[in-house]
DNA sequence: TGTTCAACTGAGCAAATATTCACTTGTTAA
DNA sequence: TTAACAAGTGAATATTTGCTCAGTTGAACA
């Protein structure tokens, strides 16, 4: 691997411990592309309205006031990391939150950002 | 405002009850914008490198192979959301994560995730 | 005071990504 | 089988964003 920092170390040991302890790459980007998914204004909003209910993609478009096209693409996108799971139902396709870890998860960050004043 | 969802509403009782009982879009920026900053590979391994014992700017570019520039950049992102804090000594300034909060979240996030298959 | 070094910062650029637009798929009912 | 409708998809566009480069700031020490 190349070298691309352009400094100095000042305490090589501390340095070495943290390499030895760092995940692994793979499970760093999961992590990272996981969040990533989160970070997203219209993404995040889709969560908290189906942590109330399942909805349809269509009533999803509505309640954001977004087109259903820009709506499917963050869908597919929350679905392949298997945030939300869908189901049809004729014409409808009816979409939820995949498990409760993620209902957790957009609880407590609700929580915190809530109570944090600024 | 104007109304831009090109979709009729199949459940408008649903969706009335859902808009209720959003979050507010102030919290809800704050929600994304903090996952947004989680939603990185570069600052997500700075992350989990002050997880294990502070560390001063150079010494996290050499840890991470990047330039103190790029490092600086990530770290005054993470700074202003209150995801790490500074300190300096003499020369150096020493970098570490700003609560336990933060902790928390990226252990059980690298936890999910390494259980996570595929 | 001047030099050295660690770190920060603003502008610019290249890569990533959210939305739009036009079109396709899949299902229901006439 | 055809019409109507919910939803998905690919390509193009516009915006966001991470890194580089060049220069600045702040601290230690000769």
């Amino acid at each position: 691997m190349e070298k691309k920092s352009d400094c100095i170390p000042l305490f090589p040991e501390v340095i070495e411990e943290v390499q030895g302890k760092m995940p692994r790459q793979r499970d760093i980007e999961k992590v990272s592309s996981f969040f990533k998914v989160l970070g997203d204004n219209t993404r995040i909003r889709i969560l908290y309205a189906l942590r109330e209910t399942e909805m349809c993609a269509g009533d999803i478009a509505v309640l954001l006031n977004m087109t259903k096209s820009a709506v499917s693409h963050q869908l597919a996108v929350m679905r392949n990391m298997h945030q939300v799971r869908s189901r049809r139902e004729g014409k409808n396709i009816f979409y939820s939150l995949d498990d409760q870890h993620i209902v957790d998860i957009i609880e407590e960050a609700l929580i915190h950002m809530t109570h944090v004043d600024e």
